[in-house]
DNA sequence: GCCAACGTTGGC
DNA sequence: GCCAACGTTGGC
Protein backbone atom coordinates (compact mmCIF):
# COMPACT_ATOMS: atom_id res chain seq x y z
CA UNK A 1 0.00 0.00 0.00
CA UNK A 2 1.27 3.39 -1.07
CA UNK A 3 0.60 6.29 1.48
CA UNK A 4 -0.54 9.40 -0.20
CA UNK A 5 -0.41 12.45 1.28
CA UNK A 6 -2.25 16.04 0.59
CA UNK A 7 -2.63 19.53 0.97
CA UNK A 8 -5.84 21.66 0.90
CA UNK A 9 -5.95 24.74 0.74
CA UNK A 10 -8.69 27.47 1.94
CA UNK A 11 -9.21 30.87 2.84
CA UNK A 12 -10.27 30.93 6.28
CA UNK A 13 -13.31 33.78 5.51
CA UNK A 14 -14.51 31.16 3.22
CA UNK A 15 -14.06 27.89 5.01
CA UNK A 16 -11.97 27.81 8.08
CA UNK A 17 -10.26 25.47 10.02
CA UNK A 18 -12.91 25.77 12.82
CA UNK A 19 -15.56 25.50 10.38
CA UNK A 20 -13.72 22.19 8.87
CA UNK A 21 -13.51 20.80 12.99
CA UNK A 22 -16.85 21.75 13.71
CA UNK A 23 -18.00 19.47 10.96
CA UNK A 24 -16.80 16.67 13.43
CA UNK A 25 -16.94 13.38 11.76
CA UNK A 26 -19.58 13.53 9.10
CA UNK A 27 -16.59 15.83 7.47
CA UNK A 28 -17.36 18.80 4.81
CA UNK A 29 -17.44 18.16 0.69
CA UNK A 30 -14.78 19.53 -0.60
CA UNK A 31 -16.65 21.77 -3.82
CA UNK A 32 -15.43 24.32 -5.84
CA UNK A 33 -12.37 23.08 -7.27
CA UNK A 34 -12.24 24.55 -10.64
CA UNK A 35 -8.64 23.76 -11.94
CA UNK A 36 -7.88 20.34 -13.65
CA UNK A 37 -4.47 19.48 -11.81
CA UNK A 38 -6.26 19.97 -8.11
CA UNK A 39 -9.43 17.69 -9.57
CA UNK A 40 -6.85 15.16 -10.70
CA UNK A 41 -5.27 15.16 -7.37
CA UNK A 42 -8.62 14.49 -5.49
CA UNK A 43 -9.50 11.69 -8.16
CA UNK A 44 -6.44 10.01 -7.26
CA UNK A 45 -7.49 9.97 -3.02
CA UNK A 46 -8.49 7.23 -0.95
CA UNK A 47 -10.67 6.94 1.69
CA UNK A 48 -8.16 7.51 4.49
CA UNK A 49 -5.63 9.27 3.00
CA UNK A 50 -4.60 12.18 5.06
CA UNK A 51 -4.37 15.94 4.03
CA UNK A 52 -2.41 19.10 5.22
CA UNK A 53 -5.01 22.25 5.80
CA UNK A 54 -3.79 25.35 4.82
CA UNK A 55 -5.22 28.79 5.60
CA UNK A 56 -4.78 30.83 2.52
CA UNK A 57 -4.41 34.64 2.61
CA UNK A 58 -4.87 35.11 5.97
CA UNK A 59 -2.88 32.73 8.53
CA UNK A 60 -0.96 31.21 5.76
CA UNK A 61 0.19 28.46 7.23
CA UNK A 62 -0.58 24.44 7.94
CA UNK A 63 -3.66 24.43 11.36
CA UNK A 64 -4.60 20.95 10.76
CA UNK A 65 -5.15 17.26 9.53
CA UNK A 66 -7.34 15.92 7.71
CA UNK A 67 -8.72 12.30 5.88
CA UNK A 68 -10.35 11.70 3.16
CA UNK A 69 -13.78 10.37 4.08
CA UNK A 70 -15.19 9.98 0.89
CA UNK A 71 -14.14 9.37 -2.86
CA UNK A 72 -14.42 11.99 -6.04
CA UNK A 73 -17.60 12.63 -7.13
CA UNK A 74 -19.32 14.89 -9.44
CA UNK A 75 -19.28 18.19 -7.30
CA UNK A 76 -22.74 19.57 -6.65
CA UNK A 77 -22.27 22.90 -6.56
CA UNK A 78 -22.25 22.70 -10.75
CA UNK A 79 -23.90 21.10 -13.49
CA UNK A 80 -20.20 20.81 -15.68
CA UNK A 81 -19.22 17.27 -15.63
CA UNK A 82 -15.72 17.92 -15.87
CA UNK A 83 -15.79 19.17 -11.79
CA UNK A 84 -15.64 16.82 -9.12
CA UNK A 85 -15.58 16.71 -5.08
CA UNK A 86 -14.03 14.56 -2.73
CA UNK A 87 -15.35 14.81 1.02
CA UNK A 88 -12.75 15.27 4.02
CA UNK A 89 -12.58 15.33 7.65
CA UNK A 90 -11.09 16.60 10.61
CA UNK A 91 -8.56 14.77 12.35
CA UNK A 92 -6.64 16.77 14.80
CA UNK A 93 -5.08 19.96 15.20
CA UNK A 94 -1.18 20.83 13.96
CA UNK A 95 -0.11 21.88 17.54
CA UNK A 96 1.71 24.52 16.26
CA UNK A 97 1.27 25.61 12.46
CA UNK A 98 3.62 25.97 10.27
CA UNK A 99 3.87 28.83 8.52
CA UNK A 100 4.49 29.61 4.44
CA UNK A 101 7.79 31.16 5.77
CA UNK A 102 8.92 28.50 7.65
CA UNK A 103 8.05 25.97 5.27
CA UNK A 104 10.31 27.98 2.64
CA UNK A 105 13.17 28.44 5.05
CA UNK A 106 13.52 24.70 5.26
CA UNK A 107 15.49 23.23 2.76
CA UNK A 108 14.08 19.86 2.82
CA UNK A 109 10.84 21.46 1.63
CA UNK A 110 12.08 23.37 -1.01
CA UNK A 111 10.22 21.39 -3.38
CA UNK A 112 7.28 21.27 -1.90
CA UNK A 113 4.00 21.82 -4.46
CA UNK A 114 3.95 24.75 -1.58
CA UNK A 115 6.54 26.66 -2.83
CA UNK A 116 6.87 25.56 -6.57
CA UNK A 117 2.86 25.64 -7.25
CA UNK A 118 1.84 28.27 -5.16
CA UNK A 119 -1.19 28.49 -6.57
CA UNK A 120 -2.69 24.89 -6.91
CA UNK A 121 -5.60 24.40 -4.15
CA UNK A 122 -5.49 20.73 -4.02
CA UNK A 123 -1.94 19.47 -3.71
CA UNK A 124 0.12 16.28 -3.25
CA UNK A 125 2.81 16.10 -0.57
CA UNK A 126 5.61 13.82 -0.63
CA UNK A 127 6.03 11.13 2.79
CA UNK A 128 9.10 12.77 3.30
CA UNK A 129 7.30 16.08 3.12
CA UNK A 130 4.58 14.60 5.24
CA UNK A 131 7.10 13.69 7.99
CA UNK A 132 8.85 17.13 8.10
CA UNK A 133 5.91 19.43 8.14
CA UNK A 134 4.45 16.84 10.93
CA UNK A 135 7.70 17.36 12.80
CA UNK A 136 8.15 21.23 12.47
CA UNK A 137 4.09 21.37 13.95
CA UNK A 138 4.91 19.24 16.64
CA UNK A 139 2.48 16.47 15.11
CA UNK A 140 2.75 13.30 17.31
CA UNK A 141 2.42 10.16 14.49
C1' DG B 1 -3.55 24.32 -32.27
C1' DC B 2 -1.57 28.81 -31.28
C1' DC B 3 -1.60 32.66 -28.46
C1' DA B 4 -3.53 37.03 -26.69
C1' DA B 5 -6.85 38.51 -23.52
C1' DC B 6 -8.95 37.80 -19.46
C1' DG B 7 -10.03 36.30 -14.75
C1' DT B 8 -8.53 34.49 -10.46
C1' DT B 9 -5.44 33.34 -6.85
C1' DG B 10 -2.76 34.46 -3.16
C1' DG B 11 1.55 36.49 -1.14
C1' DC B 12 3.00 40.73 0.22
C1' DG C 1 -5.37 46.70 -2.07
C1' DC C 2 -1.81 45.81 -5.36
C1' DC C 3 0.04 43.10 -8.71
C1' DA C 4 2.64 39.01 -10.46
C1' DA C 5 1.86 34.43 -11.80
C1' DC C 6 -0.66 31.39 -14.08
C1' DG C 7 -4.71 28.72 -15.72
C1' DT C 8 -8.53 29.13 -18.91
C1' DT C 9 -11.03 30.83 -22.80
C1' DG C 10 -11.96 31.92 -27.36
C1' DG C 11 -10.83 34.00 -31.88
C1' DC C 12 -8.39 33.02 -35.74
Amino acid sequence: MTEQYWLFKSEPSTWSWEQQKAKGKAGETWTGVRNYQARNNMRAMKIGDRGFFYHSNEGLEVVGIVEVSALSHQDPTTEDPRWDCVGIRAVEDVPQPVTLKAIKANPKLADMSLVTSMRLSVQPVTPAEWQEVCRMGGVKN
